[in-house]
DNA sequence: AACCTTTCTGACTCGCCGTCAGATTTTCGG
DNA sequence: CCGAAAATCTGACGGCGAGTCAGAAAGGTT
């Protein structure tokens, strides 16, 4: 196990090198989240950083390769957020517990949106890297929030007819999207608080049944 | 109002026009739904029909505008699923209307699943038009949904912290998100009557408080 | 200073975008 | 059915970004 970053040709890279693959990554997010994935250039992200487009490519075969990474960075950010999801919301505090936990996947979301929004788009149309990265992420939330299901099955406060899996992957879905529909929803006057109280309550009610 | 269509130079079309439009559009979707927007290319589109890439230019002014036009036409297919939504799910059956709501959102996502995808992605980037387009087609539900809750909290089955517009928002996004997750969760066991249920349960318990 | 290794880039080819002038097909009056 | 006019289609082109590679520049070592 090698902490060694690799140009794309192989070799292994010394700091030089790595400040200026970091000044990529660094200006493919940024750029990313001003012009999104569609118009992402790679003349773009070179000018940015003041180098030359060839420069790029000695250190990723492709755009997607530095999203790609830019990804896995966001999923150590997500770890986190699973000491949030212990068990126990079934006491008085829960609400308040899902109010925490909607406040800190709401600053996760902001953070990260571009990023994970490219990595979601390429994830669906079947890049199995993506897919990866993405399963990978969910699956540390999906994994706690599982446990929440079964127990609150096993404790007949939720219906037997919820498959915990699918109920898992529901809860994610519901916070993911709901956070990208936020800018639109803000100018129909769903302001912050409304949606952070409104996500916690649902959760709150999918997850212990009350 | 007119039913006239145009050409990209404003002129009105004749029949010979709309059918090479039409041919243009059909393209379009299912080269979206083979190779993803990201690879979408109108050489691709026009080679399809057996035309030349000028040709497209004389119906869209560029790939967007015949995507737009592919989401509004998705939006026509969404309306049928408000009927579903009409307040009453707290009777006795009314964990199987909600079935019956799950049944026609998935039927008509898989139809148009990859349109949908490139009205979304397009939209979180801030493109106003599929903004508004978007816009409009969760209305649609969400207005049916909206009612559903101010009834709910009405009746006092569902807690009054919750806002009905950022529920109603946060029930759509359940259901479209999940979806989008369907082909991985079937290769994590997930099978299609799992998630059909437990989304229905979810729906039934968030708007019936049940 | 001479030499070697690492890092960077100018310059090139390729393919797609979007345009426009002109070719082709269709329509229609006679 | 003919010829002209209108509608539709396309070949060919300039421009721009992707990706490659040979060689230049920078840094390190003795």
């Amino acid at each position: 196990m090698s902490d060694d970053v690799f140009a794309a040709d192989g070799r292994v890279i010394g700091s030089r090198a790595l400040a200026t693959r970091r000044k990529l990554l660094d200006a493919t997010a940024k750029l990313l989240q001003e012009q999104g994935i569609l118009d992402l250039r790679v003349v773009d992200i070179s000018r940015d950083v003041g180098s030359s487009p060839a420069t790029f490519y000695q250190y990723f075969n492709d755009v997607d390769e530095a999203i790609l990474e830019l990804a896995k960075e966001a999923t150590e950010d997500e770890k986190p957020l699973v000491a949030l999801l212990q068990p126990g919301w079934n006491e008085s505090d829960g609400l308040e517990r899902a109010g925490r936990f909607v406040d800190a996947y709401m600053a996760y979301w902001d953070t990260h949106h571009a990023v994970l929004r490219a990595r979601n788009l390429k994830a669906e149309e079947g890049n199995r890297y993506f897919r990866a990265v993405r399963t990978e992420a969910n699956l540390l939330v999906m994994d706690a929030l599982q446990a929440m299901v079964t127990e609150g099955i096993a404790a007949k406060r939720l219906s037997d007819s919820l498959d915990p899996f699918t109920t898992a992957a529901a809860v994610v879905a519901m916070c993911e999207r709901l956070l990208a529909f936020r800018p639109e929803m803000a100018r129909r006057g769903a302001n912050r608080d409304a949606i952070r109280n409104t996500l916690a309550t649902l959760l709150y009610g999918a997850l212990t049944g009350h």
